[in-house]
RNA sequence: GGGCCUAUAGCUCAGUCGGUUAGAGCGCACCCCUGAUAAGGGUGAGGUCAUUGGUUCGAUUCCAAUUAGGCCCA
């Protein structure tokens, strides 16, 4: 039995374990950030310095977190801890979005029966309370997620500041004129008298009337255009489910690029089948009907035309031509939009603009009354016939249908008439159908002093990443209608205007306003709903424009995109933390048409800015196929789970790893593979550790030999390439890098060369001293470097690195300061986060030698493919056990003797020897052209002190087992 | 149906301003080591660069369409 020289060795020491135990070991990291006021020391230190302000985009204060929520906030907090490391003032202050609809609906459906009973006041209270508790549980969670931020202030757009200062904004607007109230029309249920959100609306199939329509055209509307036509009986046809709102009917709608057609029905080479259709006096031989040619053969066999086309005609050339309306003595004008489609129908659509969504948005396009002849309770007004004797008023508009059908039928202007299921609008609540109708609605225009225009200037000067997010948003605002900020809801803040009861007039005086506001301060917004109008205008107030004293309230609220669209006021602004404007705005791509867009026009309306420099959007979580997530499909993946199972340090790796630009995916298999990493990186830092545990901190920086001086220039590119991946926000890019550099330049090269020089030589000797003073900065770069993304376990090393940790020391060192960790201790000690991010060392920076040692690794790579060879064949195990001789090309010759005495480290094996001509039973290299490699055993004996084998084993008497390398550090 | 976007090995990503056999790491298979040990090392097999057309001497790269998927609208 040889001696064991085990206890000869330096072998690697550390207590920081391999095993991260994330689930478990997280929460306390938090504790300990919390307890020691990170967050706060690390504002305290860069307080004076450049300003980074990411404003934080507000959750809705509605159920737990999922996992697109962790995504979000996992981004925004890598951002912040690096922008902090790099010394900048970026404080992070959350926020949540806590108004709005479905808060209200979930505690309408607590209250049960009992929602009637409820006061506008307690309603509101419980809709806070709600809210209040979910702020609390996303509080944690988010907290869990190893976020670091000011959590005990975040801002709430109910607090009392916040919701005076929406009015304060509303005012602004109102103020410069932006706001103003027309009608549109929303859905409607006549049986609960009362607007819906979309969110209130279920879809259900429900028989309705399906009706095709005649619309007469005059000759004189034709004479110029159509001549063809002129002279004839030519109708636009239509085709429509709700007849209800024929009287409503204002225009009649063609694609602009669609091409019509007009049929002569029933001319005499094709007589018509008559009666064709049931319940009407149908087509009548010699007539012209206008569709569109898609539809043509549906229409033959639907509604029985037929006959022969007369004219082909685009719709562009349509618009301007006047109809006749069937029943009511009204023109209907044709005009054109792009919503019209082949689909269905007849390619022309019968337009009410106070009854559809389409047919609003193109009234306004077209200047058409927004018309709804309906009352709250579904029923006609008296206006509806616009003066002609129809017998519908007063009539619900579904039982109307039948009399309208009647009606179309006695002026022979019904083609068609049948029954139709379709997929109808209903009411959650009464179950019944609901109707569209224009309602009287609140506006802020985006024409008003070119709001509109301003913002796509706006758009223009902001750096959107990824780029095409600035197309996204241009073209969406570009095209959208002016903002509906009203809603007939209790939880929110109120449109708090006053109007005079006598005359209508709304009250817009500062002194007004200023009250308001004042009120609203104080008491929250719930004072308007508690005190009378009067009470909040100064003493004896009379109508300025009737002089009339008495007034009422507006009670509809604020569309929830409002508040959180004002933030940039009522807390960049505002709170002293912050500052104006946001550097950053970053949330998902769906926000371009919600907050990006409603900060936007918040903004530019009131400052004449935008509010943020920097917008960056991320795509949605999706699972491992591509596809969304959805609890009927069964792939939804929690992040409480992810957690629990892997730690939410993979949660953060895994945000790290992928590229957000696009959807990122999530599954079993990415996350099996991102453990695999995290252990991988956490394994590679153990080592570290455990190698410079007896380290003494003293500068070896003149005295490396040049496989250090490698390491440490392969660091410097690590740092360069990792730090521009966090300036563009290319994180992913930033992990591949510092992964590869742990895997491939470290743990399969530095590291494994280097440990015959760690374990076996001199512990004090100035080789493995030289090595640990490089171990030790790259331990101390690699962990300031991932601390933005691995925070946990940077956070963890970092109390080894810097003593606090470590039982192991037998004494106390003094710590390392600049130069001899450059960054890593500037005030650092007590935290990853207070230490500064690495900075590239140009003094350590060597691309020729990197460049050079890539030929040796080209080498290196053969050598190990004709090792491997011959371990196959069983003729070595270990590689200490060989011998390699190479004969090399021209190229190499040189460059491989001027290290020959380092080969066999740089190899791992115990001897090399460099051969000048050709060599027998050697490998062949198919990579570089003349390059043979012998693999032999290696002469003399296994040493058993350093395993290599050597000729010098033997040869000393009371060492017999050992080399004379050892043998000297052993007896020395 | 419209706007914006995506598609490279089992997974996560590079890359090609159009030009010889398309890269990396992981995973997988096989092997070695047992002094990083629920670790470490080595070798190897994996891709018609979504499909189909077009432009070009030449396309994974440019263009168009299609398919699949995502967000926002309708």
């Amino acid at each position: 039995m040889p001696k064991d020289y085990k206890d000869t060795l330096n072998l690697p020491k550390t207590d920081f374990p391999m095993k991260a135990d994330l689930s478990r070991r997280e929460p306390t990291i938090i504790g300990f950030w919390e307890e020691q006021k990170i967050y706060e020391k690390i504002q305290g230190k860069n307080k004076g310095n450049k300003h980074y302000i990411l404003h934080d985009g507000p959750p809705y204060a509605n159920g737990h977190i999922h996992i697109g929520h962790a995504l979000n906030k996992i981004l925004k907090d890598i951002i912040i801890k690096y922008k902090s490391m790099e010394g900048l003032y970026s404080p992070y202050v959350p926020g949540w979005d806590c108004h709005g609809l479905p808060i209200e609906l979930q505690v309408d459906k607590n209250l049960g029966d009992k929602k009637e009973k409820v006061t506008i006041i307690e309603k509101r209270k419980l809709c806070a309370e709600y809210a209040s508790k979910f702020v609390e549980i996303q509080r944690d969670e988010f907290k869990r997620l190893g976020v670091l931020g000011d959590w005990s202030s975040p801002y709430l757009t109910m607090s009392y500041e916040y919701e005076s200062a929406i009015v304060r904004e509303f005012f602004h607007f109102v103020r410069d004129g932006y706001v103003l109230k027309r009608k549109k029309p929303v859905h409607w249920c006549p049986s609960c008298v009362t607007a819906l959100a979309e969110a209130e609306v279920e879809y259900a199939d429900k028989e309705s009337p399906s009706i095709f329509v005649k619309f007469r055209v005059q000759s004189s509307e034709l004479k110029d255009r159509l001549p063809a036509l002129s002279n004839k009986k030519v109708f636009i046809l239509i085709w429509t489910t709700t007849p209800w709102t024929l009287p409503a009917n204002l225009a009649l709608a063609v694609h602009p690029d669609i091409t019509y057609v007009a049929i002569e029905h029933g001319n005499e080479n094709n007589p018509p089948p008559t009666p064709f259709i049931k319940g009407g006096q149908g087509g009548l031989s010699g007539e012209i009907y206008i569709i569109a040619e898609e539809r043509l053969d549906a229409l033959k066999e639907g509604i029985g035309i037929n006959g022969k086309i007369i004219a082909k005609v685009s719709g562009k050339e349509l618009e301007g031509i006047n109809a006749c309306h069937p029943f009511i003595d009204r023109k209907s004008r044709i005009i054109s939009g792009d919503f019209v489609t082949v689909s269905e129908g007849t390619g022309i659509v019968h337009i009410a603009p106070g009854h559809g969504e389409d047919d609003y948005e193109i009234g306004l396009r077209y200047n058409l009354d927004i018309y709804a002849p309906v009352d709250d309770r579904g029923k006609f007004t008296a206006e509806v016939g616009a003066g002609q004797a129809l017998p519908l008023q007063g009539l619900s508009v579904f039982k109307s249908n039948e009399i309208i059908i009647e009606i179309l039928k006695n002026k022979d202007a019904l083609l068609k008439e049948e029954k139709v299921r379709h997929s109808y609008p209903h009411c959650w609540r009464c179950k019944k159908p609901v109707i569209f109708r224009a309602t009287e609605q609140w506006f802020i225009s985006v024409e008003h002093h070119d709001l509109r225009k301003r913002c796509l200037n706006e758009i223009d000067k902001v750096y959107w990443v990824p780029k095409w997010g600035k197309d996204r948003i241009y073209g969406m605002l570009s095209n959208r209608p002016d903002w509906c900020i009203s809603r007939q809801r209790a939880w929110g803040v109120p449109i708090a205007l006053i109007k005079c009861y006598n005359c209508g007039e709304f009250i817009k005086e500062d002194e007004v306003f200023n009250r308001i506001i004042k009120s609203f301060e104080t008491n929250g917004a719930d004072i308007w709903f508690m005190k009378n109008a009067e009470e909040f205008l100064p003493q004896g107030y009379t109508c300025r424009k009737c002089g009339g004293s008495s007034f009422s309230k507006e009670t509809d609220i604020l569309d929830v995109w409002f508040d959180s669209g004002v933030s940039h006021a009522a807390v960049m602004e505002a709170d002293k933390r912050l500052s104006w404007p946001a550097d950053m705005y970053l949330e998902g791509s769906d926000q371009h048409r919600g907050w990006f867009q409603s900060s936007l026009l918040a903004s530019v309306g009131t400052r004449g800015k935008s509010p943020y420099r920097t917008v960056l959007t991320h795509g949605f979580v999706v699972d491992g196929q591509g596809k969304k997530m959805s609890k009927s499909l069964g792939n939804v993946i929690a992040p409480q789970e992810v957690i629990k199972a892997h730690g939410a340090e993979i949660l953060r790796l895994w945000v790290s790893s992928e590229d957000y630009r696009d959807d990122i995916r999530i599954s079993k298999e990415i996350l099996d593979r991102l453990t695999e990493a995290y252990r991988k990186i956490r394994n590679t830092c153990r080592f570290l550790l455990g190698n410079v545990y007896d380290f003494d901190r003293r500068d070896y920086s003149n005295t490396l030999s040049e496989i250090d001086r490698w390491a440490m220039s392969r660091l410097q590119t690590l740092i360069k390439k990792v730090t521009l991946a966090y300036e563009n926000f290319d994180f992913h890019e930033g992990f591949h890098t510092l992964y590869q550099f742990c895997v491939v330049d470290m743990s399969s090269f530095y590291l494994d060369v280097l440990k015959d020089k760690l374990y076996t030589f001199k512990s004090d000797s100035i080789e493995r001293r030289g090595a640990q003073w490089v171990l030790y900065q790259i331990l101390s770069t690699i962990t300031r470097l991932m601390a933005p993304i691995l925070s946990f376990t940077a956070e963890e090393i970092w109390g080894h690195i810097t003593n606090q940790k470590s039982e192991i020391r037998s004494q106390k060192l003094p710590p390392l300061n600049p130069p001899l960790d450059k960054g890593g201790n500037r005030g650092g000690e007590e935290s990853v986060f207070l230490s500064s991010f690495p900075e590239f060392d140009e003094k350590y920076f060597d691309q020729e030698l990197e460049s050079t040692w890539s030929d040796l690794f080209t080498v290196r790579n053969e050598v190990n493919k004709a090792l491997e060879m011959k371990r196959a064949e069983r003729f070595i195990g270990n590689s200490l056990e060989a011998k390699v001789t190479l004969s090399l090309p021209e190229k190499y010759h040189a460059l491989l003797s001027k290290y020959s005495d380092f080969l066999p480290t740089f190899f791992i094996v115990s001897a090399v020897d460099i051969a000048g001509e050709h060599l027998d039973g050697s490998y062949m290299s198919e990579e570089i052209a003349g390059l043979e490699i012998k693999i032999e055993k290696a002469p003399g004996a296994k040493c058993q002190r350093c395993w290599n084998w050597s000729e010098t084993v033997g040869r000393f008497a009371d060492e017999p087992d050992i080399c004379e390398r050892c043998y000297k550090v052993v007896s020395g």
